[in-house]
DNA sequence: GAGTGGTCTAGACCACCGG
DNA sequence: CGGTGGTCTAGACCACTCA
């Protein structure tokens, strides 16, 4: 474990076991150095971590402030498929339709930059967070770098098992989305009329070395599923 | 102007001037500190910073390397409103509806913290970005921050007048979003029906001091408004 | 094993906030 | 003005990739 990452877990650790309101300040810089007995580099590298994933916020000249918790039922969007460190997520579950091997379509091709000959895993699955219907899933996998998969690792989480089984380094992604209105195939699976709106997201994700592994398209439903953002200037 | 910050608006003006495609490699580490005199620190700051905001990927061992262009006519989700720093974005205007002083209601002064005899300027406008209705906003600004407004201002770009006329220094955003049905008081300025879906956003602007100071409401045209982010392990 | 990015350190100095 | 976070440096060492 480096570090700063871990100076960052226990920093966040504390402020949630103790239940810090938001606007608490933290001790200094310098308390936090001998709190952790790590350089002062370490500790601002932990800290403007903590302040990208909105636990913190720091103010120059004045101090390190705990940062509003985030909003009741709203999932983190950046966090909601890899980047998953922390506890406190809902209880979520997953129906599988099916897990299949195939060759990619044109569209899957290029946005997994697939060779001619290669294969991909196609999963379809239903994801339902506390029992509500929360999004209708369509996933590929490049077999290629996951060489295996079957419904039980689809019924749970197929980025856990893709990083601690697979041993892949999940690095960057892209999403892209817009609200949609559902059509008649789509609208059934998630208990709702064709017609009705939609947040369409479709996210790729690249292994640290810089090579797409997973193209997939989520129809989230418009009632159940909200999301949120935190950003950052610096 | 921070050298970090310099280094790394020189690295992406290079890269888009010469109009690098995804995947070419930059020159190392030890080259670039050549290039721009700075330490070794400085670079890797000026580098993840990139990373960050999807220019550039850095695979240890390996490279630094170019990363996907954005995808034609899709807006940076996280850039779309305050922490925009560059170039080539589309052309947009606004048309601008209202601009009021009043007294927060009780949703708008709770997001925005404000004390009870505070005053916030309502500002209610129509997004256009090339000719193409985007989305319609509705907007709350507390006077205790910016202090003056107009039709004017509004019709251009809030934010700019924000930060470089009133001297505020945004920090930090809040993000909240999900699809909805357009109701009927909202869908004609959208040229849409009730019933159509909508990509409703809610975002709250922090100062770098911490103090909220605009709450906006945008309600993005299903068909017109797509949007991506960028997202980072790291 | 050579080359490359990533972490970590100690310490100097700068920029900002608030009394 | 004192206290606080932010930047920048030089340099040591670690971890990964790829031929």
């Amino acid at each position: 474990m480096l570090k700063y990452q871990d100076v960052a877990k226990k920093i966040q650790q504390a402020i949630y076991q103790q239940n810090l309101p938001k606007g608490t300040q933290l001790p200094n810089i310098e308390g936090l150095i001998q709190q952790y007995q790590v350089s002062r580099t370490t500790i601002i590298k932990a800290l403007n971590r903590l302040e990208r994933h909105g636990v913190i916020y720091q103010i120059q000249g004045s101090g390190i402030f705990v940062r509003q918790p985030k909003k009741q039922g709203y999932l983190n969007f950046l966090e909601s498929h890899g980047f998953s460190v922390d506890l406190n997520d809902l209880p979520g579950s997953s129906q599988v339709f099916n897990v299949d091997v195939m060759q990619p379509n044109v569209k899957v091709k290029e946005y997994l930059q697939c060779e001619d000959d290669e294969y991909v895993y196609y999963i379809k699955r239903l994801r339902l967070v506390e029992g509500k219907v929360y999004g209708f899933e369509q996933s590929y996998y490049r077999k290629k770098i996951v060489s295996y998969l079957n419904k039980e690792i689809a019924e749970n989480s197929i980025f856990s098992y893709v990083k601690d089984i697979c041993k892949v380094n999940i690095g960057f992604s892209d999403k892209y989305f817009k609200a949609i209105k559902l059509d008649e195939d789509i609208a059934p699976y998630l208990g709702l009329n064709a017609g009705d709106p939609a947040l369409c997201v479709e996210e790729i994700f690249y292994t640290s070395s810089g090579e797409p592994f997973d193209f997939s398209q989520i129809i989230y439903h418009y009632d159940n599923a909200k999301f949120f953002v935190q950003s950052h200037s610096k």
